[in-house]
RNA sequence: CCAGACGGCUGGGCGAUCGCGCCUCCUUCGGGAGGGGAGGAAAGUCCGGGCUCCACCACGACAUGGCGGCGGGUAACGCCCGCCGGGGGUGACCCCAGGGACAGUGCCACAGAAAGCAAACCGCCUCCGGGUUCGCCCGGCGGUAAGGGUGAAAGGGUGCGGUAAGAGCGCACCGCGGACCUGGCAACAGGGACGGCACGGCAAACCCCGCCAGGAGCAAGACCGAAUAGGGACCUCGCGCCCGCGCAAGCGGGCAGGGCUGUCGUAGGCCUGGGAGGUCCGGGUAGGUCGCGAGAACCGUCCCGCGAGGGGCGGUCCAGAGGAAUGAUCGUCGCACCGGUCUCGACCGGUGGCACAGAACCCGGCUUACAGGCCGUCUGGUUUC
């Protein structure tokens, strides 16, 4: 059943990511998830990425984004919301975080965005890994 | 073997499974196959160029900024090489903004009598006058710069002679200036008649001299070019009344009408005297394409040169993104660290250990960052033969 997966794209200009900074989202370990329903029509997920220079020079933000963008392959076909933006922001533990990890920091952000949970009220942040 | 100096190279290896952007080919348009995909600094953006557009389109002058031993290399440089001079080191070697102070102006703190025309604070000495306890003391006209003291620096230094005391006053050596000679393309080096010491330092103070520079930058710039709004031309429909010109189309003027004059009424002034639809044209925005990688290229080799480098021949094609690819995970080996065993050199186990760092138009440099490892040349010391 090929029409049950929404195609996946990326965002990239600013006025997206400015619309889903609005939107709710959700820190979890190394990373900080934004998600927007567009409520438009398509079922197009999109996805973004950001590592501000914040967390280090153009070496370690690139490789956050990688590993960002390598993690969103693997987990958003199957948790990821049709209609939806989301965007990955890294903290300063992405480039390092054991990769398990990572992939379980991404899964537990979405499935608290997930539009079924009531009260969008923020989750407290965990404690970074030691 | 130890310590050190200089130059160069490297920047984890192999494999597996997924994946990314680019190019070529194939395709049943879902995709598939193949190729190639970060650095020595890609960094800082500090110099020099190429390439664009603008300005002047010739050159010069001025201003401003930079450079500054000499010769060479180069497209060019503030870079590099060789040499000279000065300084440091036992040495290999290292360091130096290293033009001009008789073109001019200015400054030299503190201390000191005096800081640039030379002078004389404490002193020293002849002579004259006075005093005297006969050691000398006081005052004056002069001579002098040896000694003291200050300073970063006090108008050559040491010694001998000389003298009333002194003084390049004379002499020797050293230093300084130096016509000229020799060597060198030159910076400069060696010698040096003679001069008898006259000529202090600061130009990273202004300045002078010589040389070099127009400005902005790939978001440069070129091409294609929607939608919407606005501009122009043409066509169709519409266009109240009066006057003038005209056969007519139409043009001009006036009035009505509309707008502005904060609002309403009245009066006045100014502007306009109109609209709708369609087609086409040009400018231009979003967006797209180019610029955008075969060159001051890389590899090998030969020749010239001490060297930087230059030349010949042969071969190779080697990243081109644009919210920005070049990755993720695992295994194994290597190295490091920790723990244990032990036949002291290995073995076993563990590690959330493995440099600095990511192309963005492209080259030549400089500067800065960098775990570990490798190679070569040389110096000093030590041991053995």
């Amino acid at each position: 059943m090929p029409d049950a997966i929404s195609p996946i794209e990326r965002m990239k200009t600013r006025p997206e990511f400015l619309a889903a900074a609005r939107s709710p989202s959700c820190a979890r370990g190394a990373i900080v998830i934004q998600a927007r329903n567009r409520a438009d029509d398509l079922p197009v997920i999109r996805v973004g990425f950001t590592a501000t220079r914040k967390i280090g020079g153009a070496v370690v933000r690139n490789r956050a984004k990688r590993r960002m963008r390598e993690a969103a392959r693997q987990i958003l076909p199957g948790l990821a919301k049709p209609g939806y933006d989301y965007v990955l922001i890294a903290r300063g533990g992405a480039p390092t975080r054991p990769w398990l990890r990572l992939l379980d920091d991404v899964k537990s952000a979405l499935l608290s965005l997930a539009p079924d949970s009531d009260l969008p009220s923020r989750a407290p942040d965990r404690a970074p890994a030691p």
